[in-house]
DNA sequence: CTGAATCCAGATGGATACTG
DNA sequence: CAGTATCCATCTGGATTCAG
């Protein structure tokens, strides 16, 4: 069994595993909103955010931050005022998620027509 | 307040709505590699996905192939064997996915050596 | 063979209160 | 302001068993 064709299911795998990677990354609850808020004005402080995300909890917020941050997906800067703040911008690595987050969109876009009706 | 930008924030809300959309189709924890089993044979039986997906049990196989049913992304059709099986195959609407998953596999790959090192 | 039903453990996320 | 801690309800998914 699996002989000739196991380098293209080894290839599958990989794939499958690299599109994991991708939605983990922007799972959760609040991270596209999150990201759309940060992307959206460039810089952004926590209570920016916590305002243009509607429903999210501190808690939540707090949460998902430090996800995207560990992805490295964006940058923490405290600020030194008084009393302190900080701010969230998207790095690099971030700002790459732009293709996919349209191509996520556009798709939605049509599968919404499609299933919910218009 | 919310006056000019009004319009504008209308916009991200669809936005953000519409990848919403296409996460939710997408998620689960094996989504993407029964859509995968499935396009890569072009049709497969119930049993043959289940060999094929390492690791999934029948009830969640039977609950996501639903849920993939519910969207449109696959086509369900009963055989007319003894004992019966079943077919699953992608519909036209299921192959548009192939553009996102690939950008999501792409960007999965990079994200992948990014984070954890290669 | 293709599921549905049941039971159960662990993860997810909300509400609230508290800290530096 | 920017989190952290705690408690708790709900959701998710695995194992097993049952049914058409």
């Amino acid at each position: 069994m699996g002989c000739k064709i196991t380098a293209f299911q080894e290839e599958q795998k990989k794939r499958m595993r690299s599109v994991q990677d991708a939605m983990d990354a922007l799972n959760g609850k609040w991270k596209i909103a999150i990201i759309s808020s940060i992307c959206c004005y460039g810089k952004r402080r926590f209570s920016d955010i916590l305002n243009d995300v509607e429903g999210v909890s501190n808690r939540m917020l707090s949460k998902e931050l430090k996800e995207l941050e560990t992805n490295q997906l964006i940058k923490r800067t405290i600020l030194d005022t008084q009393p302190i703040s900080v701010q969230y911008e998207l790095t690099a690595h971030g700002n790459t998620l732009q293709n996919i987050i349209s191509s996520l969109s556009d798709w939605g876009i049509v599968h919404r027509k499609k299933i919910i009706g218009k």
